[in-house]
DNA sequence: ATTCAGTGACTGACTAGTCAGTTCAATAAC
DNA sequence: GTTATTGAACTGACTAGTCAGTCACTGAAT
């Protein structure tokens, strides 16, 4: 039984600046969110996020756990900004319609700010955080068109399919639209779809048939 | 990710059932139709597909090219099939509020009744099939839109937006809502939701403040 | 006898994760 | 000021496992 040998390959001397803790790993977030952007989870290697960053592979693993760990870090720390990003709007005690519309607003920037993420969450495979943070945004939507409800701006509805129609809006006008409108016009024109709705004004509608 | 799977492995004597090539190919689909719906493309193997119709791994690729080809052929049978179903709806000259109302009826219908299929949809990660298959899908509200703006039906507005926002909302629906309503009891709702939209009655709105 | 669906052990490619060894800046000892 | 020591950061060859796809073979049906 021949021992393979074990070669050590001699290191050419490698201008690699030293770095600490804490840098390097937001080095390797940053990196890895790229690449998780551009192709699937299973699709992107360990291997070619260590030479995205310019380190040995071996680097990874002092940094994160795992791979898995790597990605749901990066879901995680996204969730937890946009989270704090809308709590502060959350919390006034402005009227329903003029809150709904911040939200939209403040979502459409953030992510149009973030494209990598932005990318990875709405290609995002593994469902792992994805199923708690989706209940989060549609609690979110819903206890503000309660609220609107009650103070008579909105009229009365099944909130909880609601709420569910406007996540699914959002998400997909986050996918899809071009980028010549600003975060800003896009939630307006989302905002008054939302709200008026896509018929003429005649609102008892001559739609007699139903079913 | 992947849930380490027990394989639990029965050794029944095969009864070499020959078959019909198409019989066993419809066959193949259907148990990987199931399995892609409970996992992620990667996570399933064709080891696993096999197992499932009971036939040996070899024979998958008598029928499949390969895993990625068996994969899309669900995708694409699903597309093909729906979009036939509209076709019909599409062809006639209703007016667009009933148009949309009997689109919206009809994907609902389709989709709970193919729960599997709907899975793999909204989970796929291969977007392959995908990119295109939105589009056409985008593109027919998109139609329909303009056919309601030109009978002054619907206000004029950004077609290709509100297109996206239908799109998106419908998707939402079908991922998310819980099954103790019927596809067409949704369908009601979720055109009323898009007609009227969420606001009170008087469309001049209160809401002053605009940007 | 021929045909062909079906078989399943095998192969080859790939990759997450490991770990023994290396580097080097900071500190201690002289 | 010079040399030794330490240990955290870093390296990359290697391991162990997975899995898509292959192919020589089997046997049922005609």
């Amino acid at each position: 039984m021949a021992k393979p040998q074990k070669l050590m390959k001699k290191k050419i001397p490698s201008s690699k600046k030293r770095v600490t803790k804490k840098s390097r790993k937001q080095e390797i977030i940053k990196a890895a969110a790229v690449l998780f952007s551009q192709k699937s989870y299973h699709d992107v290697t360990v291997d070619q996020i260590a030479e995205q960053v310019g380190v040995a592979k071996g680097t990874i693993y002092i940094y994160f756990e795992s791979k898995e760990n790597l990605y749901l870090g990066i879901l995680e720390h996204t969730h937890e900004t946009i989270e704090s990003i809308l709590v502060k709007e959350i919390e006034k005690n402005d009227p329903a319609p003029q809150k709904l519309k911040k939200v939209l607003t403040l979502i459409f920037q953030f992510y149009f700010q973030n494209r990598d993420v932005l990318r990875i969450l709405t290609r995002d495979e593994t469902r792992l955080i994805r199923e708690h943070s989706d209940f989060t945004e549609r609690w979110r939507y819903r206890k503000i068109l309660e609220k609107g409800i009650k103070e008579g701006s909105f009229r009365p509805a099944n909130t909880e399919l609601m709420a569910l129609i406007i996540f699914g809006l959002v998400g997909s006008v986050m996918s899809y639209y071009p980028k010549d409108m600003t975060a800003g016009e896009i939630a307006e024109e989302v905002f008054s779809m939302i709200s008026e709705g896509i018929m003429t004004s005649q609102k008892e509608s001559t739609l007699g048939e139903r079913g």
